[in-house]
DNA sequence: TTTAGACTCATACTAAAGTACCAAATGACT
DNA sequence: AGTCATTTGGTACTTTAGTATGAGTCTAAA
């Protein structure tokens, strides 16, 4: 936020400027009309480019939160929730049960019960309402 | 592409015409010297956010656009695609076999043969990749 | 100090998923 | 006419995944 209206004053104060050398360039008879006008509209275009970007950057990345309320809904333990990145990264139940230094029985009983608590019948099927749901 | 060309060559046209009135303005003295740079000024301002929103519309949503060419050049075929969809879904090689209207043995041929071209070792795996790859 | 919830693991199954081959029909291209 | 890729399916087999059930540990709360 600082750095922002330090931007925007800094712009302010260039455009006050240039609007005062053009003046001065115009009634000097150093420069012609036409000339002046064609720097401030790309000058005024590039600005329109640059505060357009910037205030567009933010809204546009919270597409990709997870909705932690949903997991606690769920009532999504810690360890299902890791088991079902596991899932996520399309690791086999052996690899995620090596990853979290868990048995494979374990992490079994996590997946079944991922599978009731997701209402569904395969673990593709789970990630694909997982993602729905934005819980992951 | 054509809808671009003509928006551009009409916002040309009108540029050029109001380059034309605002001198006319000037000379017979109807309108001072800043009145007209700020009004160009704010117009290309705005025609900066404009161009700039109508420009980054496409860099911005193809984040879930699918590489069409990733798919070619992973010799993916229709078929094998069509799978890949129903594995994405969450669906189990019966539901898959039963919705394209094929035998289940038919869709293990084609998940192996995903499964090689993306080099995954599970369908959960080749999820993954898939998303990685922007073909799904 | 019970109690409940979370975490851990095991056994014994059944059900999917996946592999390795093979084979035949189709359609496009040469 | 012959080649090639695609599509389709089968058999036999191995490997994962998932279910059902039981049970032990630990911790925080009632």
């Amino acid at each position: 936020m600082k750095k922002t209206i330090l931007i925007f004053s800094s712009l302010i104060i260039a455009l006050l400027l240039f609007f005062q050398l053009s003046k001065y360039a115009l009634i000097s008879g150093n420069m012609k009309i036409e000339i002046t006008i064609a720097i401030i509209a790309i000058l005024f275009f590039f600005v329109g480019i640059y505060i357009n970007k910037k205030s567009l950057r933010k809204p546009l990345n919270p597409n990709y939160s997870i909705d932690q309320k949903k997991i606690q809904e769920l009532e999504i333990t810690t360890r299902e929730y890791e088991v079902l990145e596991g899932i996520a990264s399309g690791f086999s139940n052996k690899e995620i049960a090596e990853k979290l230094f868990l048995s494979e029985s374990t992490i079994k009983t996590y997946v079944s019960n991922l599978l009731v608590k997701l209402n569904a019948k395969r673990r593709t099927q789970a990630l694909q309402i997982a993602k729905s749901l934005q819980i992951i």
